[in-house]
DNA sequence: TAAAAATAGTTGACTTTTCAACTATTTTCC
DNA sequence: GGAAAATAGTTGAAAAGTCAACTATTTTTA
């Protein structure tokens, strides 16, 4: 077998791991982990944002939003309203005890983010995001793309294996 | 509270996991899942490594390792060794029936990366590279500075209300 | 050399995330 | 208007990863 050359792909996992190690670590005092804070972000950010539109801009499974939705209401972090016109729908809401721990939750992933970044000059890392944001971008499709095959595979396989 | 615009830790939570997903998608045929992959390529280009040195390479916990090299052993893809000279290391080794998944995960390892590449000139890519190692590098020692330190804490407290 | 500390690996409980199947509501279209 | 399809969200099972406590060796050191 021929030799294979490593690639960006492992410092990406190694990035988010660490990353996520790092926000339940400091987050632990306020009862949320790494999986709760960027929903509570996004809701303060777009007050009223739906759950589907939540699962989209970070590209998740609407199951994991429902799930980290609970625990933000359970703590009291976030309220939970239905849309008035559509009710399938459900609105999110910031609470005022949320506050507290939106402050710490910029603060300690801006510290985390500047450490990451501390030698890379502004420009480059203006590069860098943006080279990060297409590719993540390319990944959600490509994603699609390779479900929608399988789909199709296994849906042919059911027609013909009844 | 003032404004906190995005950064790019979003787009690596969001490729992070599309390429898991990705990996378990294509190799679920095989037996195994996004879990495994980076296990057996390591293993494959580092023969007879210790358990120990694969936790450290991929910055990952060692309980990590454990269980994805029993689920290799367990498929017969891998096979562990206990060293002679140290019995507390295991060393690991790939076997014949495993050239096959090999092969399929570097392909399509290489497919999803290229797809993410495809408009990124070489010498960015290379770039972007040697940016994600760096930080890949801090975000394991910032790590473990941050551990270190509320590990301290925990003992002062142990101390002080015994 | 014996006790203490360090090292390698395992285990069980827990979190986050996903998938697939499900409910409930709204929209489409015959 | 009503059946069919689409949309929004929920749920339970499973995978991957981590932590903390554990066992079994080996090394250090007093």
């Amino acid at each position: 077998m021929k030799h294979y050359p490593a690639t960006f792909l492992k410092y990406i996992s190694i990035l988010q791991r660490n990353t996520s190690r790092y926000f339940d670590m400091v987050l632990e005092p306020f009862g949320i982990g790494s999986g709760q804070q960027f929903f509570l972000r996004q809701i303060y950010e777009n007050e009223g944002i739906s759950m589907y539109d939540l699962a989209k801009i970070g590209c998740f499974d609407k199951g994991t939003v429902t799930k980290a939705v609970q625990k933000l209401e359970e703590l009291g972090y976030v309220k939970i309203l239905a849309d008035e016109k559509d009710r399938r729908i459900k609105r999110l809401h910031i609470t005022s005890a949320a506050q507290q721990v939106l402050e710490k939750v910029y603060q300690k992933r801006d510290l985390w983010k500047n450490s990451l970044t501390e030698n890379i000059p502004p420009e480059k890392e203006k590069e860098l995001e943006q080279l990060l944001e297409k590719m993540a971008q390319i990944s959600c499709q490509e994603l699609s793309a390779v479900a929608k095959q399988r789909e199709e595979i296994h849906d042919k396989r059911r027609n013909t294996q009844p």
